[in-house]
DNA sequence: CAAAAAACCGTACTCGTGGTACAGTGAATC
DNA sequence: GATTCACTGTACCACGAGTACGGTTTTTTG
């Protein structure tokens, strides 16, 4: 990596950690400088703004968490004789994977934006958005496997049920959060994974 | 109500309006003032800071909800025959009550809260704790009621199922703010009505 | 190897916002 | 009539974001 790209990527480093414990506007610029072994006039080199920062690190957040979930339903897919079974081993891997993660997942940067409109400029917004009907479009791809060779039980829009994998991570975060109980995440995607398992009717042996 | 209190409420609601639209941080005491008609020195006579505002708010809309689901699922109660048919009554009338809201629900205070951790003090995030975990033993008891008189489909937990009517509007709102579609909030708690009716084996006619 | 570009450092300054201090004022209350 | 409540007005401080800009050190490139 050249040099410039390292030590942004370590200036992102630094802000992404302080951003998740603190939120974004109490981690100031003087706080990121002090840990990135940097100075101001180096930061602003790098970002025009702190809301530049933000795009940047919700757009990495998206890139790994996308490979992320490649990995993921990927290793479920090989696990899985059918879409049904695909989509229930991915959410189990899901809640193992929130739930080895002791102080609680690092928390969805898209949510803090998506609560602090014009903190954050329409740009910064824009990149929040497609990242979720990214994971729209991603889940909706899966259901619609399911239910080529699925019945359903009730009729549940394929899209709403795709949203409702990101809303059970997005809500469940919140929780945990508030609560201050790391396991929350990891149960409602347990639940989510039921709701599935009692959705759709499973492919006769 | 005395003049004092009704400036202080006055004051609370242009605030709050201003949060849910822009965030916290983004609305300054300075605006809040214009809005009120009020100078700085009264905003502070009314609240000693920034932190203590939002204190109040989160508390006046922990009531105010509270009252909005009391009324709610009371009304479900007058219309269902037994717990199970309550609550998915109850569920439908949350939906329906979302839908009602073209520019989307308000918000949720609470939220807000949960991620910007050190933005607020201990206080705050006491409060905020306080009334997730009420919402938790509301819905609790009512799942309660459930489990005694319906067998369940699949284990699931009563406390987790009883977070899952919070994380769910919670995860819905997130979603909706960050697509811009206010109908989403309401279309999942739509899914998990359906996954409580086919969750517990509804009771013989 | 020299020139140019990239990646910084230092200093100094502006501006908005939260918050403090405190003296003063009009209206209600005791 | 004195006191308290609910404010107003002014002045002031601290801190963080952002700008401006000149200087310095690495890298890269011709």
């Amino acid at each position: 990596m050249a040099r410039g790209s390292e030590t942004r990527s370590k200036i992102m480093d630094v802000a992404q950690a302080a951003i998740l414990a603190k939120g974004f506007e109490a981690t100031s610029i003087e706080e990121i400088v002090a840990g990135s072994e940097i100075t101001r006039s180096g930061f602003f080199y790098h970002f025009p703004d702190k809301n530049a920062l933000a795009r940047a690190l919700i757009e990495r957040h998206i890139e790994v968490e996308n490979q992320l979930f490649d990995d993921l339903f990927a290793r479920a897919a090989e696990l899985g004789e059918d879409p049904l079974q695909t989509m229930l081993i991915g959410l189990k891997l899901m809640a193992e994977l929130l739930d080895d993660m002791p102080n609680g997942h690092p928390g969805c940067i898209v949510a803090t934006a998506a609560y602090q409109d014009r903190l954050f400029n329409r740009d910064v917004r824009e990149v929040n958005k497609r990242a979720v009907l990214g994971w729209r479009s991603r889940f909706r791809a899966m259901f619609e496997d399911i239910v080529e060779t699925h019945e359903m039980r009730d009729d549940a829009d394929i899209d709403h049920l795709a949203d409702m994998v990101s809303a059970i991570i997005e809500g469940g975060l919140i929780l945990s959060r508030a609560v201050e109980e790391p396991s929350v995440t990891a149960q409602q995607v347990r639940l989510l994974q039921s709701y599935v398992k009692l959705l759709f009717v499973p492919k006769p042996v």
